[in-house]
DNA sequence: TCAGTATTATGACGGCTGTCATAGATTGCA
DNA sequence: TGCAATCTATGACAGCCGTCATAATACTGA
């Protein structure tokens, strides 16, 4: 899977930031390794990224989260039965079909962000938390879509998102689709009971 | 915190390391740093670790499986109300007040493990399998003893797990433990209504 | 065509890393 | 005491890292 040529050097590099840093984490994603992958010139990492790895890596991971809480609307638009617990079976979904198709070598940017560097630097944290919150925003107004009260909503997104996410690290660890499979089934009663009517 | 200096420099320096990977995560951890914070000599890490960095990583994060693993004992005596819905509020009760004592600038090294050399080393991620089975075990364990039918338990131990790990990632992204309060909240009655009686 | 900006190329620097080689010190046992 | 095994000390090594300095090239608009 490599970056896709059509767009810029500049988005291709954060993109490819965003690859390496899932799969092997942010300290051991070098420079000179996402330019390779990017296919862009060595040159060119100073001259889009004057801040150095700490501002790429910080762009890599909030546009994963931008990434994820697009893929929510997307989600919701093609559910065959609109509840909360399909919408979450079909965000599990997404990691159970790529950890089959392409192993369990790569899991979540902002998981591995969170990890690595949010002891170190500041504007690491603080890119972390957008990212988080690009994923949380879009998915708590597509549960109140699906009848979840305003009131509940932000809760039960918060708590889908840390499940699939820890779900994510036991799945790598156990290199079995088994936890999300069984956080998706688990979780399903309780979401759809907070949809109202 | 410091590594008990009652116990050998080899177990020193494993406690020292699980601390270090829970800050700064695997890549980040250096061995001259493991042996200075464990107060043990730099000669020493050869002697004990002839199998490198490696061997000391997957021996902390192993560790750190187990004494999760043996927490869950330790809270499973002391719950006023032993359901399994306060089973879990205490687990998530020790990382809200370790956040709130120290601070965000630690997690779980066994997420950090998993993040950061899940891709790479076959072993560690061996080890992260492990430590993941060391914590999920006794938690399948208690909840049993709970009330939860055995068939439901395994299931309920990974969601448990899986929450508390994607919550422990947000609450630090978040500079917040309300992610902790949330998933709490949110999953306590699902989780006693497993319990049988 | 020319100026000016945007982009790329390349090499070097210091610093840190894990690992190894080698020698020294210490300890426990006979 | 003396030997042996365990442990410690120290320096060196090659390799990679992020960053910077500097120059060459490409492109854009007048």
């Amino acid at each position: 899977m490599t970056a896709p040529r059509t767009h810029g050097p500049r988005e291709r590099m954060v993109f490819a930031a965003a690859q390496l840093i899932r799969r092997d984490g942010v300290g051991a994603t070098g420079m000179r390794e996402v330019a390779a992958r990017a296919e862009a010139p060595r040159g060119s990492l100073q001259h889009y990224f004057p801040g150095g790895k700490e501002q790429l890596v910080n762009e890599a991971v909030t546009w994963a989260g931008h990434y994820a809480g697009k893929r929510i609307a997307r989600y919701l638009a093609t559910l065959p039965e609109p509840t909360p617990g399909a919408l979450f079976a079909a965000m599990t979904r997404q990691w159970i079909d790529e950890f089959e198709a392409t192993g369990f070598g790569t899991g979540c940017p902002v998981a591995a962000a969170t990890v690595d560097s949010t002891a170190s630097t500041p504007s690491a944290r603080e890119a972390t938390s957008t990212a988080f919150a690009a994923w949380t925003t879009p998915l708590t107004a597509a549960l109140t879509t699906l009848k979840v009260p305003a009131a509940r909503a932000p809760a039960l997104a918060t708590l889908m998102i840390s499940t699939v996410e820890g779900a994510i690290l036991m799945a790598r660890a156990h290199q079995s689709t088994a936890p999300l499979a069984t956080v998706t089934a688990e979780l399903a009663p309780l979401l759809d009971a907070a949809a109202t009517g």
